[in-house]
DNA sequence: TTGAAAGCGGTACCAC
DNA sequence: GTGGTACCGCTTTCAA
């Protein structure tokens, strides 16, 4: 790893070469008004010959530019939403001070958002990372921030048809789609499936009701899908709602809960005593799912990737602030399937006391494969 | 986001407030030769209270210490290499012409990566990221890094026993588990497994049997595993095994390829008449297995993310080289479950002839599921 | 054992 | 329009 001897070219060297000052070479190189459009482009051309590439480390240093971004994220959900917030941190850190991320949280998808963004914009954020619960009253903020050329990534959830730079997703389709193969695979009697989602008004949702029926479709064709509850986040109610299902449905195969509240759905199988006869896969992971997954009463469980959500949200911003790369409109990250094989590799992030949780009982529940 | 008021302390502050020079505060933090430990303790203290953190920017600037870091791997699967070097130069690039990755190439696993090895320590790398193909060879080289002060850090493949900083791996333990299970779900018959893999004198080929056994003997309790074969990534051995192995076992109703070696392993299926009756899960992702995963001939395969194993191999070596930070011993990837709903998302990354590649045939086997 | 000062490669702001 | 130069925060060297 012979030390180049011949030192990268710096804007000095072409200074030199030219005959010009620093000074000129800047301003050409950076369109700055008051330079002979001459100048300008002997500079340039001299520059693409040596091969000039910008000392980052000097252009920090000198300019104290802080970059200075704005993430707005809800508590709520703290599993999904702190490991976001991680991402974000991971991705951000080997830029160190001269990229400076402020957080400022909310208590819910949705609640007070707006006026924190307003805060933000007046406080001067130079890029925003945001989750718009309600993407109708993101919307003008979003405007007008664009107007302010301050560009706006959507993370987890997208506010569609505005002027954000990029919105980073775990593709709902695919996150719909890949249950409804994991269920058509393990369920081989013929039966109906089940939905508890939160609300279909929201685009993540329908997005992922809408893979699942599809590829139920190509590949379940003895499988129904029957009732879709729409829980808006509502434990009660997802409770009731899927009580009301169960004794309805005595075919009852299986259950797609779209959502992180699935909680009251896997309580209320439980108590139906059905449990080994209905595959759930759930969607998220969390300190209560991890025993349920462990014994089997949960078959899977859909893992966003908030960690890599959050990385991938930086830097699509960070490069376009500072390289004025613009990224693709939707960049999708790709679910993890968390089965009792695989669990173990996703609980270094949880907290510790996560084997705590209730799981309804111990025993396992390996042996009540459907349809064996 | 008010432009912080109170700048960052720097090491100026520092000195201020001690009354001493800028000279002495740096001493002191670099544990450098020439102070009174009594005003090291004082400088050490302040920093800490002030909450000092170096800006990197400006280091960089001056020491112009290029960080030279050398990776060694081989061409050979160049879809999974390439990804690695991909994801290594990926979390590389923030850091800009600071740090120096070198990049060298061999063959194949185990074929003249020593040479190699030793041309790049001589060369001056201060760090290194090599894939042992074969460790017992690699031992008393990582063993001369060692002493040499340069940490090497493995990738896609440990060596254990050495002085290696860390190894990043697909845990291979969870990736025959997680096959285990997918198997054991899908398949509702009573019946015979079989496993293609490399060699069992490789760590790696080992532990992903052991992680299918334990998961197959959980799981499926009328499974049984028949033979292994070992087909030494010999395309033609792994052919004419797996012929054998159709021929006796009328009862084999699932077969997993842990390696890349898969296309001769499909080719003998597909032959047989018997794909519909028998499910296969492959290792990795490439062209040729794009088409097979579509049409369900390949029920799924799994996804070792070679980039994200690169990232972290940087981020292992940056952060102990860089700050001191040492790593976990073993750092754990999560396989990627690839099937057919999730398969677009994985092919990005991959070469853009990939729909061209010869699948045996169209018509997909969808409807005969497997003991249905 | 310590202090002072010279840069590193840019940027920003003078003066011409 | 252009050239000169004082910084940014840190490392390094030399002098005290």
């Amino acid at each position: 790893m012979a030390r180049d001897a011949n030192k990268p070219t710096g804007i000095k060297e072409i200074a030199k070469a030219l005959g010009v000052s620093i000074g000129t070479v800047d301003r050409a190189l950076h369109s700055r008004p008051g330079i002979n459009p001459m100048t300008r482009a002997k500079v340039l051309k001299m520059a693409q010959t040596m091969g000039y590439q910008p000392n980052l480390a000097a252009r920090f240093l000198k300019s104290q530019r802080q970059l200075a971004i704005s993430v707005l994220l809800p508590v709520e959900i703290a599993c999904f939403f702190d490991a976001l917030r991680d991402g974000i941190r991971e991705a951000a850190t080997p830029f160190g001070p001269p990229v400076h991320v402020e957080f400022r949280s909310y208590p819910r998808l949705g609640e007070g958002d707006v006026e924190f963004f307003e805060e933000a914009l007046n406080d001067g954020a130079q890029g925003m990372i945001i989750a718009p619960g309600e993407p109708t009253a993101m919307k003008p903020l979003i405007r007008k921030a664009a107007r302010r050329n301050v560009p706006v990534v959507c993370v987890a959830t997208d506010a569609p048809k505005t002027e954000r730079l990029t919105a980073i997703t775990a593709c709902p389709y695919t996150n719909g789609a890949i249950v409804g193969e994991l269920l058509c695979r393990t369920i081989h009697v013929p039966g109906t499936l089940g939905v508890v989602t939160g609300s279909l008004a929201t685009e993540d949702h329908a997005d992922k009701l809408e893979g699942f029926r599809a590829s139920v479709q190509t590949l379940g064709p003895r499988l129904r899908i029957a009732t879709v509850i729409q829980a808006h986040d509502d434990e009660s109610l997802a409770y009731s709602e899927t009580k009301a299902l169960l004794a309805a449905t005595p075919d009852l195969r299986g259950i797609y809960v779209s959502t992180a509240n699935s909680p009251p759905v896997l309580q209320a199988v439980e108590e139906s005593n059905r449990a080994g006869s209905i595959a759930v896969i759930t969607t998220d992971l969390f300190p209560a799912l991890v025993p349920l997954i462990r014994s089997g009463r949960v078959l899977a469980t859909v893992h966003q990737r908030p960690l890599a959500q959050g990385r991938l949200a930086f830097r699509a911003l960070y490069r376009f602030l500072m390289e004025g790369i613009c990224p693709v409109p939707k960049i999708r990250v790709a679910p993890h399937i968390v089965m009792s094989s695989n669990l173990d590799l996703f609980l270094d992030r949880m907290p510790l006391d996560v084997e705590e949780q209730a799981g309804f009982g111990v025993e396992p529940i390996w042996s009540s494969i459907i349809g064996g």
